[in-house]
DNA sequence: ATGAAAGCGCTAACAC
DNA sequence: GTGTTAGCGCTTTCAT
């Protein structure tokens, strides 16, 4: 039936050792065996097979990586920067959506290390002690991607979200509306927590008292902010711009605006945040906050590789830098 | 270190075929000791081992997906209705991003095998011989998503195409247009070349002579859309008329006439073609094919179930239905 | 209903 | 530079 590394051996007049050692690169054949395992390996159409690999040398080369939704425009641009790495480094990947429900999620992380992933990259609103402890059964490392663990006990790489939504504010501040409307979604996730206070800080920081009734709670996609707007617009008397805590959220807050023949930016200025590539898709095209959520797919996958090799790293916790886009929805 | 399946026999007292039989559900086990070997794997907190049970039982529980690009609004969708169904069924996802390059896909298909993945997803522009001849080297099923095998010797999932573009391009004829402009792709792929026989059809039917200054090739992206229209706009004298072979495509092409001055769809109609979530993120909203994507991707798994479980399939190339969604890009 | 034992295909000492 | 030989942790006949 198949062919395995022991007819190669056989049929090459050599042992299993060394045609092993051939497939795996070791120096230490002669050129000229070499060359006949390898000549024989092309006649029998030799494959080897990586489960036996893997039970054998106790290493799967595939990483496991759970992700909220792969059909998200955010996620599924991490999960590019995590795949391009980890090809890079050899290594393939087992994708699991968790959709957050946390009972998948743990239940997903026990899944991966059956089957015995070399190493794991997680997603998700964040962490709590419980994802730890699931960590915690298996020696395999993990890193988190846009995902904070309150604790920093777990590798992970983030920007500063804080102080991104802080700066976004103040823009919005400096050009002319006190106290912004801040939208974002339901739940104290840790992510969302900072955003909301580096929004609280900015309006604070301007003299303003923080009025609840600017901060708005809904989900992160598009209709949510189509319907946002339209609250917003039936306020009345509203203050003049919105932060919005993702781009998705933000092109339903200015097409719902529009809608309602309110004008963007002149009318009300809008920013978002991520930089998806639907900030550009929009007229007017959106500010934003720039995350490199490419970059940290592949930085955390990185950062995972050298885990895996049992390098020592220096930070655990990265903080890539973050930037505000300045385009058409502000003035 | 690591428990294993013999650890949990010594302390149950029973064999190790027995704690094999209670892990794997088979009925053949007394309710007492099944109780007690289920006590002892908790007491242990035994985890069994993928790779040895796929080594020793020929199956892995994992598929292989292979995508242009995960990151793309389009095929994620469709890796989100794959990965639903595949943990549906209990299988795992190993998912590679191709770009579409010939050499990358041929390796990752070898890949996938070399980690003795029970079944593959293959997505992509389209599949040549030796694509073919890749996907004989073992006997492993292949279901194709969204993507033509010219042959129709490999089991896939995919829509009419031409038939969609047909019917995309005759309701801009009945608009008004006798001969719209066609904005696609470079290259021949096969969905490629479909869509272009639909539209060429559908302007033939309609009694038009074809007129190649009418038929553009570029890229289906976002920022082609915007200079398209801006090629489009220099004609000068144009037809008012605009078939889209992508979403994305579109909206670049509805936001570059906006950025000259033209109003859609008063002055220009626009379609589209899938139906992503960009479809209803514009103003117009864009009208479009509907293409299934989710359910392409759903539905490729589900045929791949069949298949690994060697159920008979009666037809092994099914063609979901579209429909074309009328929104505001046109009259 | 349960156990014994032979692999699954490979790697990794260790020996020569 | 090459071969021998234990396993890796599990499933799966085949007995009993």
């Amino acid at each position: 039936m198949t062919v395995t590394i022991y007819d190669v051996a056989r049929e090459a007049n050599v042992s299993m050792a060394t045609v092993s050692r051939v497939v795996n690169g070791n120096p230490n054949v002669k050129p000229a065996t070499r060359k006949k395992v390898l000549n024989t390996i092309e006649r029998l159409g030799y494959r080897p097979n990586a489960v036996a690999r893997g039970l054998a040398s106790k290493r799967t080369t595939t990483v496991g990586v759970i992700i909220p939704d792969i059909s998200s425009i955010f996620f599924s641009e991490l999960a590019r920067g995590i795949d391009d790495i980890a090809t890079m480094y050899k290594y393939n990947i087992i994708l699991s959506n968790s959709d957050q429900n946390k009972e998948k999620e743990l239940r997903l992380i026990n899944n991966m290390f059956e089957k015995q992933v070399d190493g794991l990259i997680y997603m998700g609103a964040g962490i709590t002690e419980e994802h730890v402890q699931q960590f915690k059964t298996s020696s395999v490392p993990v890193a988190l991607a846009a995902t904070i663990d309150p604790t920093d006990a777990i590798p992970s790489v983030n920007i500063d979200y804080e102080k991104a939504a802080y700066e976004a504010t103040t823009l919005l501040i400096e050009n002319g509306t006190n106290h912004p409307i801040y939208v974002s979604e339901e739940g104290d996730s840790p992510v969302n927590s900072k955003k909301l206070d580096g929004f609280k800080q900015a309006v604070v920081d301007a003299n303003q008292e923080l009025n609840e009734d600017y901060i708005i709670h809904t989900k992160l996609n598009y209709k949510s902010g189509e319907e946002a707007a339209k609250k917003i617009v039936e306020m009345g008397n509203y203050p003049k711009a919105i932060f919005a805590a993702s781009d998705e959220l933000a092109l339903g807050i200015i097409h719902g605006l529009q809608d309602h023949g309110v004008d963007v930016p002149n009318d009300v200025e809008v920013v978002g945040f991520d930089n998806t590539r639907l900030a550009t898709m929009v007229r007017p095209t959106l500010t934003t906050v720039v995350q490199p959520m490419y970059d940290i797919g592949a930085v955390a996958m990185r950062l995972l590789t050298k885990f895996m090799n049992k390098e020592t790293v220096d930070d655990q916790n990265v903080i890539l830098p973050h930037q505000i886009m300045r385009r058409n929805s502000t003035k």
